[in-house]
DNA sequence: CGGCGCCTTAACCTTAACGTTAGAGTATGA
DNA sequence: TCATACTCTAACGTTAAGGTTAAGGCGCCG
């Protein structure tokens, strides 16, 4: 079982996720996150599922290269399909949720395939890598030859 | 053989990268690309081998997600590189040359590293998003069962 | 030689994603 | 109760990567 009762602080939450708070709070204001509540002195407390959630953020900006506007979009469709099993469940008809489903399922699909075209382009740039580090070294042993002929006649 | 021959105008080239003739004049300013020559009146003439340099570019700044001064950076130790092979072999001694070689080889195995590090997280993320699918299949066919059984009592 | 489309430089404008600073309140150990 | 560290909002600043507009040359067709 996850423990999912370590509650923290803004400052706290900013380390894990090796980001600023000044990051953190306008992920709130743009709509990303937003703390589980606050102290009465207004401090934001933080669960641990924000943690995963701004991972998930950064993967999609990091290695999608979204912007936190698209990123937005996706979030909120899964958020929706999760909803359905939690508590906004009653007030909604099975016809609604399934359309809910649908919808995210769409997102999803379209998500995996930018990232298998991602992985595909990905790949041809590791292999033109590799080659290429195969020329260098011909070339390095091709100079090195040189260097040694040339010590030779001193 | 390919055809070394055909020269353009920027207008042209920004067709064929699919970016405008401001982000050409741009990528000169900040020293990634350079005309062939210029014609009298001062028009900007290209050859072929500029629209691979911009795709290249364009592959290291959308794949690697790397700014344009990072992408300058791994662009002129490739440059060298190639640079051996052609005009300026004479200024150089084969010591020099073999050290040219030897720099480049770390930028392309550091850029392989990053590559591959990328294509694990890339396809981690496939992982997670084939699961997540599943599990929406799943759902989705639970909601249609719900519906139809709803069906039934009408 | 006149017009049309493409090209030139230069200067200012825009947007995302934060950074930075100011001024004030809060939580807590000594 | 006080010092210290953390937090709050609000507002202005910054940077990369171009977009946009202006005011003017160039090339070529008819």
């Amino acid at each position: 079982m996850v423990d999912t009762t370590h509650e923290m602080q803004i400052g706290e939450l900013a380390q894990m996720c090796h980001i600023t708070t000044r990051t953190l709070r306008y992920y709130e204001d743009i709509g990303l996150i937003e703390p589980l509540r606050r102290l009465e002195g207004g401090f934001r407390v933080y669960g641990p599922e924000t943690l995963v959630r701004i991972q998930h953020i950064q993967e999609l900006k990091d290695l999608l290269g979204w912007s936190l506007e698209e990123v937005k979009g996706v979030i909120q469709a899964e958020d929706e399909v999760d909803n359905l099993r939690s508590r906004y469940r009653l007030s909604r008809t099975d016809q609604e949720r399934l359309a809910v489903v649908k919808q995210a399922t769409g997102v999803i699909e379209s998500q995996l395939a930018m990232v298998t075209e991602r992985l595909r382009r990905l790949d041809g740039m590791r292999g033109a890598l590799q080659a290429k580090l195969q020329r260098y070294g011909e070339l390095e042993a091709e100079l090195r030859e040189q260097v040694r002929s040339q010590e030779g006649k001193l």
